[in-house]
DNA sequence: TTTACTTTCAAACAAGCGTTTGATATGTTG
DNA sequence: CAACATATCAAACGCTTGTTTGAAAGTAAA
């Protein structure tokens, strides 16, 4: 053991500053001096407990949160219109909201226009699983009449409709400066994206 | 007068390659010596030219082609469906066709999840003439009968489904490698949007 | 020709980046 | 105790970034 921080402590302080300034600044924005500054450790830290600036991203990475999301989801009792509505919801909140601990998840979103050396295992892990839940989802409301392309452009439109929101945060806050994403507007938000998606594949099922 | 360059043409070279490499790799990812190495210049010609870096992406922004594309639109005699679908299509282009000459407006999209200097001047002159004018068509379409949050959410989910294209390239080329945005691709994706947002406009209209 | 102005260029600058080093202190093990 | 491994730290390294400098080359006016 060592002093105060006794050991592993550090460790783990870093990967909470490492997440806190990755969804802040994206991989490359963020510093590791800045990171080391928020978790109290020496910039030296960052290369000595993880090799890399790169393996502290790979260990910061964690799908727990979205995994956790899609197996409630799964367990749902509900009918697939209203486990959709249910899981835009979820996922909404996770992208939005501030005080949800989604830190974590809000990482890869900043990641996916700018591909960094885990977003490999971003893409493998955490959206591929939520392309296919999404897919089973539409496939359900549907009846399963859409080819794959189809169905593949359905999950699309619902994914866009979602992480608008997010990617373009800092463009609504100059147009929209009354817009606040409290608790109760996400909801809204979301509850608007679910009708306009189940409208949308309303009309596609009776096609 | 000068050499061979002739004065005002490096300026207009590092304007051109500028836009090449900003819509490339974004403001931060670009590097003025990239700028200068297409440009056959001088790396001392950006700050010589236009002051700074900023001042070069200020002066490469360019919104004629997304004003020429709302013109065309409210130009068309056809019918509000229609001209939101000719929009789509004429923005999916925009967005993803590689032989277009686009490159000045994807230059916005890349910004836009990751402020910079110029941010305010693309929002205010590109992207609200954009959404004043497609929320003027969820009006035509479903006669009027949404309050401004509602017209405004369905404005998003619009515009949301043709930006995933472009934010999330990377991850589809990942996840799905034979997907290729040639231009029949990218028209049937249009197509699917304008069906998909029509049929839950229709439904909006009847409620 | 001389003078003044514009433009280009190689070189350097200061700052920031991720990373490495070598010393130092601490705890563990023989 | 001595020997060893672990963890931290200040300092520096090598590199890239946007920017600045001062000289050189060209053109234009006096």
């Amino acid at each position: 053991m060592n002093d105060a921080g006794c050991a592993e402590q550090t460790r783990e302080r870093l990967i909470e500053a490492a997440r806190e300034v990755f969804s802040e600044h994206g991989f490359q924005g963020a510093t590791v001096r800045e990171i080391c500054r928020r978790a109290d450790a020496n910039v030296a830290a960052v290369n000595y407990h993880f090799g890399s600036k790169d393996g502290l991203l790979a260990e910061a990475l964690n799908f727990n949160q979205l995994k956790a999301m899609q197996a409630a989801n799964l367990a749902a009792t509900s009918c697939a219109e209203q486990r959709l509505r249910l899981f835009i919801r979820d996922f909404m909140l996770m992208l939005l909201d501030e005080n949800s601990a989604s830190r974590q998840c809000r990482m890869m979103a900043r990641e996916l226009a700018d591909p960094t050396p885990a977003l490999d295992k971003i893409a493998r892990e955490a959206i591929a699983p939520l392309h296919e839940h999404l897919g089973a989802l539409v496939d359900a409301i549907t009846g399963g009449t859409l080819d794959d392309a189809e169905r593949r452009r359905c999950v699309f439109s619902i994914l866009g409709q979602c992480t608008f929101y997010y990617h373009g945060e800092p463009v609504l806050q100059r147009l929209y400066p009354e817009l606040r994403f409290r608790r109760d507007e996400i909801e809204a938000t979301a509850a608007h994206i679910a009708d306009f998606s189940l409208a949308a594949l309303a009309a596609r099922k009776s096609a």
